[in-house]
DNA sequence: CACCTCAACTGGTAATACCAGTTCAGGGAG
DNA sequence: CTCCCTGAACTGGTATTACCAGTTGAGGTG
C-alpha cells in the first residue's frame, strides 16, 4: 500500500484548476477572448510554456478554443464542455452536488442496464469468473475507503469488458479514470457499501442467467431502487449542513 | 461558407497521431516504458517541448502515464483508454469499422431513448421550439454533407440540453466534439439522410406527447429499426470493397 | 549482509528567441 | 470618395537551452 496521500500538485495542474474554476464561475464570459498568453502567464505566475500546457488541457475539456493568430476564446461549457467537467461543476457549486449526482445516476442506470443485458448475452465464462473474483476481493476492502473505491471503479470496467462492446468499454474508462482522480462523487457510494455489494452479487446472478431480456428488466428495477436510496441519503446529508469540502464530506459519508 | 478544406496540421497533432497509432497497433507493448523524452523528441523530429505536448494529450486519452523521475509508461487501452479513442481505432483497423459502429449505435440507442424520455418529461417549450427549428434548418442542408453533419451533431446537443440532465449534456458534447473533428464515423449517417430527418420529426412528436413511458417504448423500437437499417447498409459497403480511406469512404457513402 | 548514499537517469519548468497565422489601420489606385 | 491592397503589430506555435526535481539502482560503507 504505497500511501499516495500527498502528491505535490504540479504547477500546470494548479493553473488548470484556477482557470477552469474561473470559467465555470462565469468570470470569463463565454465568447470572450482570454488575455494573450504572455500576459496571462505572468498574471498566473508561471512561464508561458506552463500556461500553454494548461490551455491545451482546457481545450480538450471543451472550455477553450485557441486559434493561431487570433486568440483564445472561451466556449460555453453547456455547448462544448466534455464529460470530464462533471466533477468540477460540483467543486464550483457544492450545493449543486445532489442534482449532479442525480443526473449522473440517471445516465449510469441506462448504461449499466444495457451493459448487464449485453453481458448476459455475450460474456465469456472467463469474464464471468473475473467479475465473481472481483466482487469477493472487493468485499475484503470494505474497511479501506480508498481501495474500496478503486475496486468499485475497476469492477465497472470489468463489467464493460464483459459486454464485448468497445464503445462501452471506452466510455466506462473515461468516467472511471475521471472519478479515480476526483473521487468526490464516487464517495457517495460509500454511504451503503454493504448494500452495494449485495447489489453486485445479484447483478452477477442476472448475467449468469444468460437471459438478456429478463436481465434488462430486473436490472432496471434493481438499479432504480438502489439509486433512489442512495440519492435520498445524499440529500439528507445536504439538508442541514453547510457546504462541504472534499475531506469533511468523505469523513461524513464513510462515517 | 469559409471553406476549411486544408487546415495545415500542427506539428503536435502529427506526433500525437503517430504515437497513438503506434500504441494502438501494439508497437509499444502495454506496460512497457517509452524512450526518454529527449530521445523520442529527436526520433520524431520535433523539439522536446512539442513532444511533451503530444505526451500530455495522450495522457488525457488514457494511453500513457508519465511519472516524474521514472519514465512514461504505455497503458493498456482496453483498461484505461477513453472514449475519444473510438474514432482512431477505426483508423488503425479499417476492417473493424462496422463492428465499432455497431458498438457505438448500441450505446447511442440507450442514451437517446433515455434522453427522449427525459425530454418528454422535463423539457421547456423553448427547448421544443429549438428542436423543431433545428430540424427544419437541417433539412435545408441536405445537399452539403459537411454542414449537414455539423447540424446533425448540434441537434444531438440540443436534445441533451432539453433533458435538463447535465451529465447527458456533457456526454453528448464529448462525443459530438469528437465526431466533429473526426467525421469518419458520423459520415455513416449520410447513407440515409432523408430517412434520418423523418426519424427526427417523429422523435419530436414523441417529446411533444409529454408521455415519458410511451416515448421510451416507441423511441426504443424506432431507433432499433433505424440502427438495423443503417448497419446493414454499412456492412454492405464493406463487403466487396477494399479498405477505404476517409475521402473515398465519404464519397461512396454520400453518393 | 543490510543499509545508506550519491551519481545518473527520468520527467517538470523556466527564459528567450523566432516562426507563422490574423487582424486592421492606413495609404495608394481606381 | 470608394475600393483594394499592403504591412506592421498583434495573436498563438515551435525550437533551443538551461536548470530544477523526483526515482532509481549501483556501489560504497557500516
Amino acid at each position: 500500500m504505497q500511501a499516495e496521500i500527498e502528491t505535490k500538485p504540479r504547477a500546470v495542474e494548479e493553473v488548470v484548476q484556477r482557470l477552469r474554476a474561473a470559467i465555470l464561475r462565469g468570470e470569463h464570459a463565454a465568447g470572450a477572448s482570454l488575455p494573450g498568453e504572455r500576459d496571462l502567464a505572468t498574471q498566473q505566475g508561471v512561464s508561458r510554456l506552463t500556461l500553454r500546457a494548461a490551455i491545451a488541457r482546457l481545450e480538450t475539456e471543451g472550455l477553450l478554443r485557441a486559434v493561431h493568430g487570433s486568440g483564445t476564446r472561451v466556449l460555453d461549457w453547456r455547448e462544448r464542455g466534455g464529460i470530464s467537467l462533471i466533477t468540477h461543476l460540483a467543486e464550483v457549486d457544492p450545493q449543486g452536488f445532489p442534482a449532479l449526482l442525480r443526473d449522473l445516476l440517471e445516465v449510469r442506470r441506462v448504461l449499466a442496464v444495457e451493459a448487464i443485458a449485453l453481458a448476459a448475452q455475450r460474456c465469456t465464462p472467463r469474464d464471468l469468473a473475473d467479475l465473481r473474483d472481483h466482487v469477493t476481493r472487493q468485499a475484503l476492502l470494505i474497511q479501506s475507503p480508498a481501495d474500496y473505491i478503486a475496486a468499485d471503479l475497476a469492477l465497472a470496467r470489468r463489467l464493460a469488458l464483459a459486454t464485448g462492446n468497445t464503445a462501452l468499454v471506452l466510455l466506462a474508462n473515461t468516467v472511471t479514470n475521471l472519478l479515480e482522480r476526483q473521487p468526490a462523487m464516487e464517495l457517495a457510494f460509500l454511504v451503503d457499501a454493504a448494500g452495494t455489494l449485495r447489489f453486485y452479487r445479484r447483478v452477477i446472478q442476472l448475467i449468469e442467467s444468460r437471459d438478456a431480456e429478463r436481465a434488462r428488466r430486473l436490472a432496471a428495477r434493481l438499479i432504480a431502487r438502489v439509486d433512489r436510496r442512495l440519492l435520498a441519503r445524499i440529500r439528507a446529508l445536504f439538508e442541514p449542513s453547510a457546504p462541504l469540502d472534499g475531506a469533511a464530506y468523505a469523513q461524513e459519508v464513510s462515517r
